[in-house]
DNA sequence: AAAAAAACCGTAAACGATTACGAAAAGCAG
DNA sequence: CTGCTTTTCGTAATCGTTTACGGTTTTTTT
């Protein structure tokens, strides 16, 4: 490996002390025109690239922001990602990331990463664990910004960007009461996860709201909401029983894929027989058959609002830094129950 | 924002020499237990965190690998990605990203930036464009190792890991012409695009092996090989045309979505009217309806190969470093014709 | 008890850059 | 030609570590 080339080498080349080169290449006021035109031709012919490392310990600015997400190959994180990534170039910064795998252990090893190399800032989708609180203290103890994204676990002034699941969830019961069904089941996640629980209060809250009898035998946990296979066993569940759902609400799209493979099974129609909402407009909600009414989740977006909020609270902007998105329902054919049906049962109610 | 603290700050508080607190804290061999155990409680006590910057310049060891990919919201270069991060941690690398967004010159600013930030190795999966001699250069005349993913664009000795391209089409047109289709029509990429063209070559030759001819019109291009929209434009065209292929393979498993469209529009039944194989066994795939017949491309496999090479590379290990991942294809109810029509075929022919 | 070895710790020089400060040289006014 | 300013450049300290080296002190050996 040849050694990299350093001012000291384009110095010696011609004859100058390293400070004058140093100077030459960062303009500064005080040298010959003549010298500095040398100097950066040498540099140029060299090759020579300052060495970060050496000049955000010198200058102790250290312009990097680390990025901590659960999973990677998850299209909403993605974009997320995506987002943050495109602005943060744009402002120069260098983005660290790690991927926790839903493991606070292994999210704190991350932030011990990030915190040994001097982020300026973290923004940080946390796990749905518990000891969240020890994943966000080094930061504090530290005084480093840090903005949540998605999930958001700390205390109630800790900055996030969030989407505003509730409301989310409450609009695509709504729509779905609105096209004439009645009986609507929940597919969600486990117990611990507050996005899931979001969910379910804005599903609760629009069934109350339209005097619609809560049932808890509609409503179906299942542990990997981003795996189709899980959609698909709780549907069939829910579907076998014999006072079956009219609808089903699942908080992710890929369980709803789930629930299409079973209703395709039992010869459900969709959505005569069966209406169906999803949760977060990823690509396959389009494409699938027919194409899913779904909330929108706008990770690119949230993902460029983290950044900006970052930045503001790194410069020392102590202005309000959260910010909720607010929901919007993608209406597709899946719970487009058509006008004959609907009729009928205008009539007949 | 307060200061870090450093092995300056333990000295001063316990009354003993920088060097003794870097022994300590570095399980040196020539320090009395006594006073490291005192250290140690006093950096716990204080946070203590190596500055990750200084340590690395001084031992003149930089852990950290960047990543480029020209995006990073597709599927399958996020699980090139996780595949990557996942080997990396495990070694204790950094990781660093950039997203190129297939630009040329956006990704040698990229570059650019990880070389200023000593990057011990680069993975990358080069741009479509023609420039990349210019990505590369900087690399290879600082002896940094690289390898390339995806998509090898470098001399033929560079170290690349891909997948069987050619191969892969050449088995998905195999596939279908075994099923008994005879009819088949590719919808591929831009000419520029080399994945595009090995698998239109992998076509082609299966084409020729079993006596079809090749039909330029059944040929379509896309520009945009991960845009669903494309598939259906280009697959109309060429189903409305007099004489309409019996199948369609297309380069990608979005193009294929946009088929499945097409298809139903056109009251064509999959797979007995129209057989459809894509490529790149994304999430998609499976929950389309029929499922998707395509041919696999495991991208973590492919990451944490390109990962275990980068590693070799740097320590050193001058053997091939390059793997093509063989194809294989996975057999979905998209190319399946129904046994009747099989056999009316058979007994027709 | 003297010599040798071992144990422990501090001084100072690196790593590659930036920057405060001062010195030499050159220009200019009188 | 003297004294002052300006231009141009080098010396040295610094960022936070690691580490070669040397110096004490203590222990072991003979």
């Amino acid at each position: 490996m040849p050694k990299r080339v350093g001012l000291r080498d384009i110095a010696e080349a011609l004859n100058v002390s390293i400070t004058t080169v140093s100077r030459a290449l960062n303009d500064k006021f005080d040298i010959n025109p003549e010298t500095k035109k040398v100097i950066l031709e040498k540099a140029e012919e060299l090759n020579y690239r300052p060495n970060a490392f050496a000049v955000s310990l010198r200058k102790n600015e250290y312009n990097t922001i680390g990025v901590i997400l659960p999973t990677i190959d998850h299209y909403f994180f993605s974009t997320v990602l995506k987002g943050i990534m495109n602005k943060a170039h744009n402002s120069n910064y260098l983005v660290l990331i790690g991927e926790s795998g839903h493991q606070t252990d292994k999210e704190q090893q991350i932030m011990d990463q990030f915190i040994n190399h001097c982020v300026t800032g973290v923004i940080i989708s946390t796990t749905v664990g518990s000891e969240v609180k020890d994943t966000l203290e080094p930061l504090r103890r530290r005084r480093i910004p840090f903005i949540q994204v998605d999930r958001p676990a700390g205390d109630k002034d800790d900055p996030y960007v969030r989407y505003d699941d509730e409301k989310g969830a409450f609009l695509a019961t709504e729509h779905l009461i609105d096209r004439g069904f009645k009986k609507i089941a929940l597919i969600k996640g486990p117990d611990i996860c507050n996005i899931s629980n979001a969910r379910l209060s804005g599903y609760q809250l629009a069934m109350e709201k339209y005097n619609l009898p809560f049932d808890p035998r509609f409503v179906k946990s299942g542990n990997n909401i981003d795996f189709a296979e899980n959609g698909y066993h709780l549907a069939r569940q829910v579907l076998l029983a014999k006072n079956r759902p009219d609808a089903i609400f699942t908080i992710t799209d890929e369980l709803a894929t789930g629930v299409y493979r079973a209703a395709k099974e039992l010869n459900l129609r969709i959505p005569d027989d069966l209406g169906i909402v999803g949760y977060s407009n990823s690509k396959i909600s389009t494409h699938l058959s027919p194409p899913l009414t779904t909330v929108e989740q706008p990770g690119e977006e949230m993902g460029e609002q983290a950044f900006d909020f970052l930045q503001q609270s790194i410069i020392g902007n102590a202005s309000d830094l959260s910010k909720t998105f607010d929901a919007r329902l993608i209406i597709r054919d899946s719970s487009l129950k058509s006008i004959q049906i609907l009729n009928s049962i205008a009539t007949n109610g």
